[in-house]
DNA sequence: TTAATTATTGACCGTTCGTTCTAAATATAT
DNA sequence: ATATATTTAGAACGAACGGTCAATAATTAA
């Protein structure tokens, strides 16, 4: 692993480069998303990026690093909605905007299916060790994130204080998981959009 | 993929198996269940399963006939809970089946963490295509069966008619691998069982 | 005892993997 | 023009992959 170059150098020498950074970092999120890490080969990846494997390593550093750049761009364009639900004023409409979120990216026809993060955070292959890490890393981020949102709504008594904060928030993120599961291995729009209708209608409290 | 041979062959002649073959079996359930079918390499397999690459072939045949094999394995021995459940005279009883299954199945100390169903499902790495067929078969056979399930109920008043029985089905199908994803990537003991006390406090009906 | 049969062993095959490297191409600064 | 800087193109590297094979060992049938 190494620390990357400059994505913009803004060079004044030099051969220019033949390919866009951002364009090609968009291609390769798509293949890391479609493929997972350990089906992105190199040759895959320069092929879809638009460039030539050394241009990729001069770029972006090693397959590793790429991937951290990947998550990065992933992260910010699509699964922003995830962050953004904590600031809903109810546990409801954290759970709604959550749910709706994950519809809506799932459902863009221009997204390749299922989940970045759930596919690398279940992928025990060897050599992947310092991928699945890096994943779950951000996924428990999100998942405390979620705990401390939830004991915050019952304090504001969005729901019965019977019910276990952090199970409530463990189970949402779990309902919210199985959701991507759904979507990645087939459901359909209409299917997906079942599934939310009953976690919703079946959501305790406000 | 070759047709394997009979696993009990009964000879008499020849030099006798020096490896239990039912073992081996159990040993390569394990390995594709710790690292997945990309992941569970020939060399990480001989060894574990205590033979040696020549007799992996005679016996099983190649890679994706033993796989086939350990998901037979697999399904008899631990998911077996899951076509019980729907055995069940109630719709939540059903639920509730499935989820103490899977809370049973991921708390024994025995088996690795998380459902060998679900990663091959979630895996689109080239070169598995034929893996995740085979898996997605299964998960479907098991899917349709629980819409059934949930149709049947719902003619017995288990819940209202206000609710759609096969999204109240692919839900549970939902939770349930989203239960799974939770158990497999670290969710203690306690957590997985927080996460089925509310999915059981919120199930509509009886 | 001999022939036939089956299992074990480890070398070996071609392919693909991630990565590196060298030579050629293309730009700017002087 | 000439030197310098950067990218491109593709050959090449060692390692690991799934799979095969010939030689040897161990057993039973005749």
């Amino acid at each position: 692993m190494t620390l990357h170059p400059e994505l913009e150098r803004a060079n004044s020498r030099g051969r220019p480069r033949q390919f866009d950074p951002d364009e090609a970092l968009t291609a390769a999120m798509r293949v890391f998303w479609e493929h997972g890490y350990a089906g992105a080969s190199i040759s895959i990846l320069v092929k879809a990026m638009g460039l030539n494997r050394g241009s990729l390593y001069a770029t972006f550093g090693d397959k590793e690093a790429l991937f951290h750049r990947v998550m990065e761009l992933y992260e910010r364009e699509k699964t922003a909605y995830m962050m953004d639900a904590l600031d809903q004023p109810t546990a409801r409409g954290v759970a709604e905007r959550l749910f709706r979120g994950t519809l809506a990216l799932q459902t863009n026809s221009d997204n390749p299916k299922g989940s970045m993060g759930i596919v690398h955070s279940v992928s025990h292959a060897p050599g992947d060790e310092a991928i699945r890490t890096f994943v779950m890393e951000r996924s428990n981020f999100w998942r405390e994130k979620l705990i401390d949102r939830m004991i915050e709504a019952q304090r504001q008594g969005d729901f019965p204080s019977t019910i276990d904060a952090k199970s409530l928030a463990l189970s949402l993120k779990a309902s919210s998981d199985g959701l991507l599961v759904a979507a990645g291995t087939g459901a359909s729009a209409a299917e997906l959009s079942g599934i939310v209708s009953i976690f919703l209608a079946t959501w305790p409290g406000k």
